[in-house]
DNA sequence: TTGTAGGCGTTATCAG
DNA sequence: CTGATAACGCCTACAA
């Protein structure tokens, strides 16, 4: 048993640094926030003193004298696993924090399963966040409309409701990638093309699906070899048990996420077909999942981890009072491998 | 385009609510501090304006008055797609914030990879949180051991360098827990019993493949029947795909992740062999994917929730002053289902 | 270009 | 039990 370390020695102030280089606090505050209003040879002084004494700002002082917390929520109104569970989430918050990493902005975690609590709520609304990342595929949650009014929302995907059009969001052309996946099994002479689609009720769902059978019909093709999953590895697998059982005659599958491919792959084997000789893969996302398989997955490729970059920017131009385009969309491109 | 919401109306002060209850505002402080020192109707009072103002503490001014940030961090010191893709660390995450949303602070993420940035390390040194929790299967990072010198650190699992005796962590006895599983397995007459074992490189790998080994020498079974994995699904199908040749015999497994328990059950099936009437499966975790794939796994339940919100209970004990062991070892058992 | 002075919202130390 | 009052560390007019 043992309790906490005691000697948390007091960090150097402004104070300190000021006289160490024998200037006011003020000179040191112009220099720590990168005023052009001081002289070049105080400047060098005080950047000097402010690496001897090592000092970093006092955070909570700062907060509380400019009346902004510094931090940035990032809200997860996810189901803990499923977002956990999604190479794609790992990669936008990956992106996310690399670049908040050169700012001074801070991110706190919220988990809010379905509704967030009381406290939650409190937090996210009474100024101790300076703006909000929502990582989700739902992301319709009625109070989240509610936040926006108070702080800046970023989303990844276009949110459910898009009756808000103040919301801010990065997202790719899920409809126009997922033709393009389509497209790439088309061009390649397979004929009888099943989809393994995610979530009718989510944008990335429900616009993947709806890319997929576009260009299915545009070429004539028949559309009703469908399947629905979660996104995740066992829904993809279950999807193509479905659809081998209802048509057997499949000789390819566009899938919405490569959890899912992957999943639809294990069953392909288990069933002896042959990948890409008999049914042949193209999944979407090209997320380490893609590649790190025991088969390359041919796959959408969409650059999640830059999207959470862009995210991050988006919000920094936000807090900054600068005037941010409401929404980004980002370019995708096929990435051949083994399975298509 | 548009520009941040500009109408952030400012927050009721102590101030406030003190002219609203016609007292001071050491009293309302007091109120809110839950002191004991005030009179049944001021205190009466002072609520009733509280609630009236809606009001709530600043943050900034309470981490600037007491010098303490009301922060913690969660430290990843781990690739970032391998912590999101394991439920282990969800659950993990889970049980924190569930603790710490009865409490005062909040958890900032943090996401060193391998070494953490100048800016980290600042960070985290400079009083900016209170104490950090660090969530990993490796965690022997020599910055840690500094960062321990400052703040109250507390593991999920046993630290790898375990010549640190001053460290905090919760864990379950992994090599026991293992031994039980393969126990299982040697008490239901498996004759020839496999093990896929985690990376040797990690306590929780270690230790179980140890106890496993222990549990089939005591047995008086061969102990040579080992392949080992990274925890993940694919590195289990790849592993039993391994044992499978070298040992075609093979009539069951000890698996040391649940994922990888799912690839193992996945590579079964393709090369047709039943589960568990050909080779019996157990795994270890007891999370989700356990029970949500297409086969119910037979497991050993650790109660990963339970162990996150231990180890908050431990940092809020240590924030406090109080005395608190060093380390907390909770139970496992066995969940029977359908794999073994 | 630099310094002075006041204030941001709390907590803590005193008196009363 | 309650109320002044002085910090906490920084920012920002305003003055010099």
């Amino acid at each position: 048993m043992s309790t906490v370390p005691s000697t948390r020695r007091a960090a150097p102030t402004l104070e300190a640094v000021a006289a160490a280089a024998g200037v006011s606090r003020s000179t040191v505050s112009r220099v720590v926030n990168g005023s052009s209003q001081v002289s070049p040879q105080v400047l060098e002084a005080v950047q000097e003193a402010i690496r001897a004494l090592n000092y970093s700002p006092n955070r909570a002082a700062r907060s509380l004298a400019n009346n902004r917390s510094l931090a940035i929520a990032l809200v997860i109104p996810e189901e803990t696993s499923r977002f956990f569970g999604d190479p794609y989430f790992a990669a936008i918050v990956q992106g996310i924090t690399r670049e908040l990493d050169t700012s001074d902005y801070v991110l706190t975690l919220q988990l809010t399963q379905s509704r967030p609590s009381e406290k939650t709520i409190r937090y996210l609304t009474g100024g101790n966040v300076d703006g909000a990342f929502v990582a989700s595929h739902h992301s319709g949650n009625e109070f989240l409309a509610a936040l926006q009014e108070t702080i800046p929302l970023v989303y990844n995907g276009r949110p459910m409701r898009f009756d808000n059009p103040s919301a801010y969001f990065v997202d790719v052309d899920n409809a126009a990638a997922a033709a393009g996946g389509t497209q790439y099994l088309i061009d390649r002479g397979r004929q009888h093309i099943g989809i393994i689609a995610g979530p009718p009720d989510m944008p990335a769902g429900a616009d993947r699906a709806k890319g997929s059978v576009r260009a299915l019909a545009a070429a004539g093709r028949g559309i009703d070899r469908v399947a629905y999953g979660d996104f995740s590895q066992v829904s993809g697998a279950r999807a193509m048990r479905d659809l081998l059982d209802r048509f057997p005659d499949t000789d390819s599958v566009f899938v919405a996420s490569d959890l899912m491919a992957i999943g639809a792959v294990s069953v392909l084997r288990e069933r002896g077909r042959s990948v890409p000789g008999d049914v042949a893969v193209v999944g979407f996302d090209d997320s380490p999942a893609a590649s790190n398989g025991d088969i390359q997955l041919t796959t959408v490729h969409q650059p999640s981890e830059a999207m959470g970059a862009k995210m991050a920017q988006m919000m920094l131009s936000l807090l900054r009072g600068e005037p941010v385009e409401h929404q980004c969309i980002m370019e995708t491109h096929i990435v051949e491998r083994d399975s298509a």
